[in-house]
Order: structure tokens, then C-alpha cells, then sequence
DNA sequence: ATTAGTACCTTGTATAATAAGGTACTTTGT
DNA sequence: ACAAAGTACCTTATTATACAAGGTACTAAT
């Protein structure tokens, strides 16, 4: 699987995933691996940043398997960005699929 | 436009427009404009590490309407790559797909 | 001559993903 | 009691790519 393909789309994949239900990264992690492959080294400095940014907030809670988990919640502002950045991204696949398919617009 | 999500695409557009005609450096930028916003500072490093790897040859022709142009032309390697360039990124946009849709395989 | 358009190129900067390391907790087996 | 495995967190150094901002040089038109 090509890296680069991922870049800037795992924030919405995490992103998107949280407008769902809080979540902690190691289970973000879990998740994301389903569909995509992904690396905790990704997603902790991911978290960071989006926390960093203003766009989750989080808060502690214990468990019985282990170490205590850290969840992610999105904020307001939070919500809004992964609005705009999923139609940024349906725009982008879209374009990307015109310009494969050979199709230009003014042919 | 997320500059991130351009990350390893362009290089994809790029090899996929070479697959239908040789083209020359200003115009690929020109052509893929029409649909991605790109720079040339992004195209001509991008063109070079093509070439580089072998994915392109390139040859000179004159022109009436200013510089010469420098065409670049996809090698039989470079063919190979697209394709699987091509798919890896279907796949890649489908899962992205499953995971905003909030589509779990296992739900 | 000077501008606009065509066409090429390079350098420095920012960003994001990853590998590879590490810490610490809980449960299970011995 | 101790070790191993699984859960859960984190950091640092490396790599790759896109872009802005600069530059060069040619042609045609003003």
C-alpha cells in the first residue's frame, strides 16, 4: 500500500470515526486496521495534533485489561472540519477519477 | 484543496496521462490543472524522480510558440507501475469509503 | 525595447506517516 | 513469586512529497 495515499486522509479517517462514539487510539488503531493499514507511531502524534488544533478534547478512563485509556472526543470546531474534509476528499477522489478515466472535461 | 491528499496522487496522474500521449512538462501541468490545482514547482522535481527510477525517457522537441519542450515518454516499467498504481489507489479509495460511511466489515 | 506567454529549472520549508524504540498496567501460566 | 503476553500509552529520527518563491531563456506582439 502506497504511504503517500495516506497522507492528510488517516485525519479524517480518525476524525470521522469519532463523530460516531468516543474512542481511545489504541482502539482507533484496531479499527482503522480493518479497513486500512495503519501504525500506533501514526496515531499518537495524530491525536496530538488534532488535540493540539482545538478539534478533540479528551479525557481518562479506566480499564480492566490494562493500562488506563485515554479517550477522544470531538469539539464543536472538531466536527465541523471533518464536515468540510470529507467533502473536500469526495471532491478529490472524484477529480483524481476524472483525470484516470482519461476523461477530460472538454473532450 | 487539502495538500495532503494530493500526497503520491499526482505522481499517479501524471504516469496515467502518459499512458494516452507523450506530453511535455508545462503541459501535463496545464492538464491536470483542469481538474487538481498544481504547481509547477510540484511537476518538474516529480518529472525528474520519474525519470529517475526509469519510470520515463524523455526527448527534445522544438517548438514555434517558445522554449523547447522536453517530452516525457513512459517506459515499459513505468506501464507496469501505473497499472498497479491504478489499482492499489481504487482499493485505497474504497477503504477510506467503508471506514466514512461508517461501514465496519464486521457489522 | 518591453511586455506577455511559453517552457524549463532549483532551493528551502512544511507536513505527515512510519519504524523502532520505550514505559506501565493486568491477566494468565508455572 | 515470576515471567510472558496482551493492552495501552508515548517519543525520536527518518523519509517522502508538495509548494512557494525564486530564477533562466525563448518567441511574438506592442
Amino acid at each position: 500500500m502506497n504511504i503517500q495515499f495516506k497522507k492528510g486522509v488517516l485525519e479524517l479517517c480518525v476524525l470521522a470515526l469519532l463523530t460516531k462514539k468516543n474512542m481511545y487510539g489504541y482502539d482507533l488503531v484496531n479499527e482503522i486496521s480493518k479497513n486500512i493499514d495503519i501504525s500506533e507511531g501514526t496515531i499518537y502524534p495524530l491525536l496530538r495534533r488534532l488535540k493540539n488544533v482545538g478539534y478533540v478534547t479528551t479525557y481518562l478512563q479506566e480499564s480492566q485489561e490494562g493500562a488506563p485509556r485515554k479517550y477522544y472526543k470531538l469539539t464543536l470546531s472538531g466536527q465541523k472540519v471533518t464536515d468540510e474534509m470529507q467533502k473536500d476528499w469526495n471532491v478529490f477522489v472524484e477529480s483524481v477519477g476524472n483525470l484516470l478515466r482519461g476523461g477530460d472535461i472538454n473532450e
